[in-house]
RNA sequence: GGGCGCGUAGCUCAGCGGGAGAGCGCUUGCUUCACACGCAAGAGGUCGUAGGUUCAAAUCCUGCCGCGCCCA
């Protein structure tokens, strides 16, 4: 490509973000413009990023959030805020546990064999070596985080605050260990708490059996999705208000296998719609059942073993079986017997699944787990929402959030696994618990130095909740804290409200005293362009990384935040959208170079306000509205119409308008209209990089440098909206209200131009009819404008009522302009236009005819809507008229 | 079953009481001295449906139809 060799003028014709990121990236960093201080004399603006797991790469959902946290931290530091975005990474318990372990089998090793120090020692290797990936690629994206501060769930200091938190909420009876049914994933080998159990349907079936009763006086129906379970059944339950079975409670009935008495019992738990109304019930592998077992007073019978085969506990010609074949066998000998009596098949029906590797979940008793007691939190968690001391945006996210908190249940935080945070609990021979902050030597109880520590480890969620204060450095009041605590706002996906957020609030309240952050930004999760989930399956995934490398994370970033609508549920995404946002980063590079060669740099001077043109008072104007739009936008988190706003600016009122209207002042016209010019434009220029660099922080840094100003952009101060509100208001006016006339007599011609196919090169000749004394000076305005930007030659203008013949007529809000044509153009073209225009303005008119003639209308209406409709209908009558004219002078 | 959200141009979405908008796509013309990742012009919509409120409804209310999500 031919390169220009104006040494004023050296930026290329293309924006190349792959020559300008890295660059930024590195010196950003270096030069410690995203390091915060604490104490500081500055209003605190403090986020903290949602931890992606260290395992973990760098997909869309990250991208967004972290596009959507940049953008409001780099606002705040520019309007000098002490700004802190605090990164770092989650340990990921059992996805990390599961990568390390699968590494090992590919060397034939078994993590049992290699023992737990050993094993934990590895994992640590591998997260050296890996774990920094993710934190890389969100560096790629510009993120102006304060890496100084960087943490992981794992570190010192935040492994103190985990046993802290578990020690004191232990010591506050918020903590106790239990035997009670958890949710079992039989694959990876541990426990979940209910948020980590997703509930899908499945095809699965419904079989309708016989318990005969003992008395040998019949028999109890009874309706299961899982008929192996009748292996664990303790009791026969029925409703205590259903007629149909009011004799039957007290009796019993026999197991069909191994000839255990059932007792049948009323419970009002037992939904009488479903089935037959009698239902029977497994206390050790379902969780409505473990209740009703306990209201019973029955025992626990535990048939599944850890990989949920059936264990000794059941009849022996079961043992051993997986759960789904047990299903399939004890139907068949169900069948045997006779006792089956329907059997629906498919049957649809939720299955909880494990979050991780997609197993059903087995409600499991696996002896002694810790829990967390969340009745005594919830009302404070709760109360934060409701007085506003955390804010949901949008806001209807409160209402999930309270509801959510209303039906949680406790906790279940032990994970059987060997990477995570050790439960700080240990156990002697005699079964006392010593719970501790430092690990003790000897039993609190009884002294006996023959302790162990419980093998388990916490739920990684757990460690997480804590993130908000002990990043800050929690439980030790440090001065972090006491800046930075409670955060400013978070940034997160609805998929993790509950799981995350939701403990966040009611830790911090619970450990900190305070909520954790004032605002929680709720969004959406990304899709592909027609809103489907991005999977590896359908071939849809889109890597943000690639699209880095392809496009510039700019690009990526405007694309993400123009998407991120407040009112929708998902953000669809497309490489087609993330190619419009190249292709503003480049138009805007494209304007620079404009303004950049006429202007010699420093800092741009705005002319006195009687040097203006009114193209200069009508720019400044646009541009002081897009100010107050995109501060508006951004106080409500609406990205997406900030970043439009922006867009529309630079690329329809900026390049598309003002840059070729000044094109002559700038080109043709003495020094001093040059230089005011250049400098008008450079002034606008330059705040809106200002505005728009906490979305696109790239290109507008490069473009920026360029005017030798100031170190960065990323540290220059903020446009606000109470500047300059007089461009809007005051000189701007005028020039705004003359605009729209200027606008659509240059389009008219053009349109004129394009329809007759007149070479660019040659001129049109108009005459303005001067209907009335104000049309002159409404060309006048804009004289020059018009010439350049519509290819016009000489102005006139003719009285109305002037025959001319030989003419085409245009309407531009309703004044007429001439073009005086021989007969070189395409009459039957002409009259096709003409008479769909006149359609249209009839039927305008006959619309303002019909409303003005509705008396309610007139007496009702405000005197202003009533006087617009009266100008409407005076300019469609008008129109119509000329139009018609036009037509039947061209013989139509 | 309970709750939430959404049905507006071919696609993706904004607008949320007084003249139907944007981006992409489409058509036509243009190597116009910032940009073809561009410029200019244009086509394209009974704003899901039925009713109600109002002088006025895409916009507020109700029913219905369709789609999605969360919880049980």
């Amino acid at each position: 490509m031919a390169q220009r060799a104006a040494p004023e003028f050296e930026l290329p014709p293309q924006y190349d973000p792959a020559a300008v990121e890295p660059r930024w990236t590195r010196e950003w960093i270096e030069r410690g413009y995203f390091h915060a201080t604490a104490p500081s004399d500055r209003r605190p603006y403090c986020i903290v990023i949602p931890p992606p797991n260290v395992t973990g790469r760098l997909h869309v959902g990250h991208a967004l959030g972290r596009t959507l946290e940049d953008a409001l931290v780099r606002r705040a530091r520019m309007q000098g805020f002490e700004t802190l975005w605090l990164p770092g990474t989650d340990h990921a318990g059992i996805a990390t546990q599961v990568v390390v372990e699968r590494e090992l089998r590919k060397e034939g090793i078994d993590r049992r064999d290699l023992g737990r120090d050993r094993f934990v020692e590895r994992v640590w290797a591998w997260k050296e070596q890996y774990g920094n990936e993710i934190v890389d690629q969100i560096r790629r994206m510009g993120a102006s985080c304060d890496w100084d501060r960087l943490r992981f769930t794992m570190d010192e200091g935040l492994s103190r605050a985990v046993r802290v938190a578990f020690v004191r909420w232990y010591e506050q009876d918020l903590i106790y260990r239990g035997e009670r049914l958890v949710n079992w994933c039989p694959t990876d080998q541990t426990g979940l708490s209910d948020s980590e159990v997703e509930h899908e349907e499945v095809d699965g079936e419904l079989v309708t059996f016989r318990y005969p009763l003992s008395d040998g006086s019949g028999s109890v129906e009874v309706a299961t999705t899982r008929v192996e379970t009748m292996l664990g059944d303790t009791c026969i339950a029925v409703n205590p208000d259903d007629e149909r079975y009011r004799d039957l409670v007290g009796k019993t009935v026999r197991h069909p296998f191994d000839g255990r008495e059932l007792p049948i019992v009323a419970d009002a738990a037992v939904d009488q719609d479903f089935g037959t109304g009698a239902v029977k019930v497994t206390p050790a592998h379902d969780p409505i059942d473990f209740e009703i077992g306990q209201r019973a007073g029955l025992r626990l019978l535990n048939i599944f073993d850890a990989e949920a085969r059936i264990n000794e506990n059941a009849a022996e010609e079961f043992y051993g079986l997986g759960r789904y074949d047990a299903r399939v066998a004890v139907r068949d000998e169900l069948e045997k017997l006779g006792l089956i009596v329907s059997e629906e098949r498919p049957y649809r029906h939720a299955v909880g699944h494990c979050y991780r590797c997609h197993s059903e979940i087995e409600p499991w008793i696996s002896g002694l787990q810790w829990f967390v007691a969340v009745e005594p939190m919830k009302g404070p968690a709760k109360q934060a929402a409701l007085d506003g001391r955390v804010r949901f945006w949008p806001e209807r996210w409160a209402k999930a959030y309270m509801t959510w908190l209303d039906n949680l249940r406790d906790w279940n935080i032990s994970r059987q696994l060997w990477w995570g945070h050790r439960i700080p609990a240990w156990y002697c021979r005699d079964g006392h618990v010593t719970v501790a902050v430092e690990d003790p030597t000897a039993c609190s109880e009884c002294g006996s130095v023959e302790i162990e520590q419980d093998p388990n480890v916490l739920d990684t969620w757990f460690s997480s909740q804590l993130w908000p204060f002990s990043t800050l450095g929690w439980p030790d009041q440090t001065e972090d804290l006491r800046l930075f605590y409670p955060n400013t706002v978070l940034v997160t996906a609805y998929e993790i409200l509950y799981l995350w957020v939701a403990r966040m609030i009611m830790s911090g309240l619970s450990l900190v005293g305070d909520v954790p952050f004032r605002q929680v930004l709720i969004h959406g999760l990304v899709r592909d362009a027609h809103g489907r989930k991005m999977s590896k399956s359908l071939g849809n995934v889109i890597d943000p990384i690639e699209i880095i490398d392809r496009y510039g994370a700019d690009a990526l970033r405007f694309s993400l935040a123009r998407s991120a609508t407040g009112g929708q549920q998902d953000i669809p995404l497309s490489e087609e959208s993330i190619e419009g946002g190249r292709n503003f980063a480049n138009k805007l590079w494209n304007a620079a170079r404009l303004v950049l060669r006429a202007f010699p740099g420093g800092e741009p001077q705005l002319p006195p306000e009687e040097r203006l043109t009114l193209t200069e008072r009508w720019l400044l104007s646009r541009h002081q509205r897009c100010v107050r739009e995109v501060n508006e936008a951004l106080d409500r988190y609406e990205f997406a119409v900030g970043a439009t706003a922006i867009h529309r600016f630079v690329w329809a009122e900026f390049c598309d308008w003002a840059l070729e209207m000044e094109k002559e002042r700038l080109y043709e016209r003495s020094p001093e209209e040059r230089s005011d010019a250049a400098n008008v434009l450079a002034w606008v220029l330059e705040r809106t990089l200002r505005l728009l660099h906490p979305v696109m922080p790239f290109v507008t840094e490069e473009i920026w440098q360029r005017f030798g100003v100031g170190p960065s952009i990323s540290v220059a101060p903020w446009p606000d909206a109470d500047e300059h509100p007089e461009h809007e208001t005051g000189p701007g006016a005028e020039a705004e209200s003359l605009f729209p006339f200027f606008e659509e007599l240059v389009t008219a011609v053009r349109r004129f131009r394009n329809d007759h196919s007149i070479p660019p090169k040659t001129l049109v000749d108009i005459r303005v009819v001067e209907r009335r004394p104000q049309v002159r000076p409404a060309v006048l305005a804009f004289e020059p404008e018009i010439r350049r930007l519509a290819g016009v030659g000489t102005i006139a203008f003719v009285p109305e009522g002037d025959e001319t013949t030989g003419c085409v007529r245009l309407l531009v809000r309703g004044e007429q302009v001439l073009i005086p044509v021989g007969d070189l153009f395409d009459v039957e073209a002409e009259l096709t236009r003409l008479r769909r225009r006149l359609a249209e303005a009839e039927a305008d008119r006959d619309r303002a005819r019909d409303k003005l003639a509705n008396g309610a209308f007139r007496s009702k209406a405000p005197a202003e809507v009533v006087a617009a409709e009266e100008s409407k209908l005076q300019r469609a009558e008008r129109e119509a008229t000329s139009l018609g004219e036009q037509i039947a002078e061209l013989g139509g």
